[in-house]
DNA sequence: CGCGATCCATCACAACAAACGATGAAAAGC
DNA sequence: GCTTTTCATCGTTTGTTGTGATGGATCGCG
């Protein structure tokens, strides 16, 4: 296999015209040159330089490797840089729909201002499965809903939503089958519809599963059925005129968000970073 | 230095999740894939993986180095490609400015067409640097003006050239001081100017260098002066309703144009192809 | 032409790094 | 508790890379 090495080798001896030349250059000797050289040579099945009385000559081949032998040398490079850079400079974050919709936004602008450097990933999905990411070293940290029980994590609430009851704008009470119009399961908030309708004896209810926020409520909207969600994901919703929200409970509504981590990972810069400002 | 061997290993490990199943792949043993990765991770300066009990799961500066190990590993395959397709499939030839303006169009296109596989690399100069080039290694081969007269190489004609005498249209004979208007030293036609103007006596005379073709036929139209070009140039100009041409004696006029090659290296498949196609 | 300088290729050997195979520790599943 | 899986470690072998000395070829100079 092609290694580095050899390529940093051809190239220096490309540029410097010479073995010996290169050899100096590379703080090696010249006979370790010319064998490196012809190592690589025999790995590409072509003769890259001529050989002349006064030193070395690329020849067409020569002259088509050396371009990507720069290309790779550079990118070598850059992938030491890159992480180094990043050593901790990329942080994998996991959020809800909802948090990611009306939160999040305020949170990473804040975070990129103070900390310009640094990379985000983030990807949505539901309390339980980004707890799962979490614990299994895929996510650095999560936004999830309520106080997340799980030895390997410790957590603290950064918000504080307020769930509402939501349904078709001008539509009484209910339907014959009450219908929850919620995310997959894991979610939270689908857990506290069902908890609330359950809590009313609204039982048997149907339920519609929807991957994204905005399937919802233009499901909502549409007057498919009711779900419960965050009162500040209405308030931004392209679809406020067409729905109507009703209080419940505050022993349902209030939910807190949290931020979760890792208990035991050290944490990163990025990480830190976004921590400290969460306060 | 950070080896392509280290970084398939990482890849492999990456994708597969785990060493023991890396290890399989590559087929090498698993400790000396831990070991493989030990070491990069001490190169880089960075932990790439979380070792959980049921395998190995990217940090996130793992998942930096995994994009650009891949985007590496990519490209040192493109490379070995690249150097194998055109182990002589990159034709690096020379030829003067007027050969490439009016016969080299047609036989590039020829060219193509039976060989689209080749790259081309073309440069212009004038007969002197050219045949400099090709002896020192720089060129595959050339197209010059009359027959090369150096050990090194062989040539064989292949377009004969007509030379007139091109003036500003409308212009007598000559001003008091003649001006040649032609190509920097080296150049054979301005040599056959020269000697031209020398055999009828018109000395002293003055010469303006141009670097270019058009450069020539545009001062030339603009009557700062005369030159002796190919008459094939000429018709295919822009500028020739501006410009006038004069036949000059066949033993100026005649000027074979070769092709020019060295005589000891090895014919690639591209230049074969290439010379096989002149005949 | 002969001399010295400079170039690269080759060789034997030392230093290093990679691969192997066996062993052990830690955790998950049964 | 036992088995199976995971990865880490260790000593040894093998292979690669680097070293220093030698020699042949060519160029430039006197």
């Amino acid at each position: 296999m092609m290694s580095l090495r050899n390529l940093a080798i051809f190239v220096a001896v490309a540029e410097t015209g010479g073995v010996s030349s290169a050899a100096g250059r590379l703080n090696t000797v010249q006979s370790n040159v010319t064998a490196r050289l012809k190592d690589l040579e025999t790995q590409v099945d072509a003769i890259l330089f001529h050989r002349t009385a006064k030193g070395m000559v690329l020849t067409a081949s020569g002259e088509v490797l050396l371009d990507h032998a720069r290309e790779m040398l550079r990118l070598a490079d850059a992938a030491h840089q890159a992480v180094r850079d990043s050593a901790d400079g990329l942080l994998r974050l996991g959020t809800l729909e909802t948090t990611s919709a009306v939160r999040l936004p305020a949170v990473l602008k804040r975070f990129h201002q103070a900390f310009p450097r640094a990379e985000i990933r983030l990807t949505a999905g539901t309390t339980e499965a980004l707890i799962d990411h979490v614990v299994g070293h895929r996510l650095d940290g999560a936004f999830v809903a309520g106080p997340a029980d799980h030895p390997d994590l410790v957590g603290e609430p950064v918000f504080h939503e307020h769930l509402v009851e939501v349904h078709p704008a001008g539509t009484p009470a209910a339907g014959p089958v009450p219908v929850i119009i919620s995310f997959r399961q894991g979610c939270t908030y689908r857990a506290c519809s069902e908890r609330w309708l359950r809590e009313r004896g609204a039982v048997p209810y149907r339920v519609m599963e929807l991957g994204t926020l905005d399937g919802i409520l233009g499901c909502v909207a549409a007057g498919l059925g009711s779900t419960l969600l965050p009162q500040a994901v209405i308030a931004a919703s392209a679809y406020a005129d067409a729905i109507e929200v009703r209080p419940v409970p505050d022993h349902i509504a209030r939910v807190p968000t949290y931020f979760i981590r890792r208990h035991a990972t050290p944490v990163g810069r990025a990480l830190r970073s976004f921590l400290d400002m969460l306060d």
